[in-house]
DNA sequence: TTTATTATTGCAACAAAGTCGCATTAAAAA
DNA sequence: TTTTTAATGCGACTTTGTTGCAATAATAAA
């Protein structure tokens, strides 16, 4: 199944890079043209998402963001997220955090996907 | 305002310490008399949180998880939940990791919750 | 024990997030 | 230009969680 360039792509894909943090879906219909439908947003994302372009954080607020792939390491053929994200409660940002984290398993226990995220107030917004 | 002692309240209570995991409302539901309201479960365990005897858990899959506090320690008079949480793909268990979890963060960030969660296979799941 | 107070519950309505089927549109290949 | 089929838009739907309000019941007061 090949991929296809159309307009919506290319505007969600312009909006996560300018916007240089990880985007609710909400966030995005903000930025791109607002006739967008939600499911295709969300299709766009969930395809973006599958072919490694990038990838998903899910809140504390339980809502799903997204964001570019610029650091995520590739080990082993795969992409490493194992990075933690902050989500600003005053200005919603969400941004990746650089470091690595390494979380010790117990025995037998497999790991599939992390997710790590901390909640609070970023310096952009602890200053004013 | 001063807490009563309500049925609900002690069932969900017991759920939460047998089931000795995190657990959703859903699987809550399952173990209490079925006629309570969602309403009401979600009430009792956000009360349960305010009152910190319950930390919630925001999984990889959006929904809420409430687990007892036990070894959230005491840090200068608040819980600590830093620690992670492992959720069995297979299982649907949600359980607390051990480790307390330390993440630098940028400077002038200042965090106010954490949230942690590996998904993945359990090892009760691994071997069968 | 009885009465008064008000925390808690159940119900219904609602909002938001996300998914899915299906007919239509439009990239890209032929 | 025609054909193929990925992608879109629309609508319907599910799930999760919250909230307002009247009814209920736990606790304090009499």
């Amino acid at each position: 199944m090949k991929r296809r360039n159309t307009e919506s792509k290319t505007e969600i894909l312009e909006a996560l890079k300018s916007a240089n943090a990880a985007m609710s879906h909400e966030m995005i219909q903000a930025e791109v043209n607002s006739q967008m439908d939600r499911a295709t947003i969300y299709r766009v994302l969930n395809r973006f998402c599958d072919d490694g372009q990038v990838h998903k954080i899910v809140g504390d607020d339980g809502k799903q963001y997204f964001a570019l792939c610029l650091n995520c390491m590739e080990k082993e053929g795969k992409h490493n997220h194992n990075h933690f994200h902050f989500r600003c409660l005053k200005c919603g940002k969400v941004e990746c955090l650089e470091n690595e984290i390494t979380v010790p398993l117990p025995q037998g226990y497999v790991s599939e996907s992390f997710n790590g995220l901390i909640s609070g107030c970023c310096a952009r917004c602890s200053k004013s």
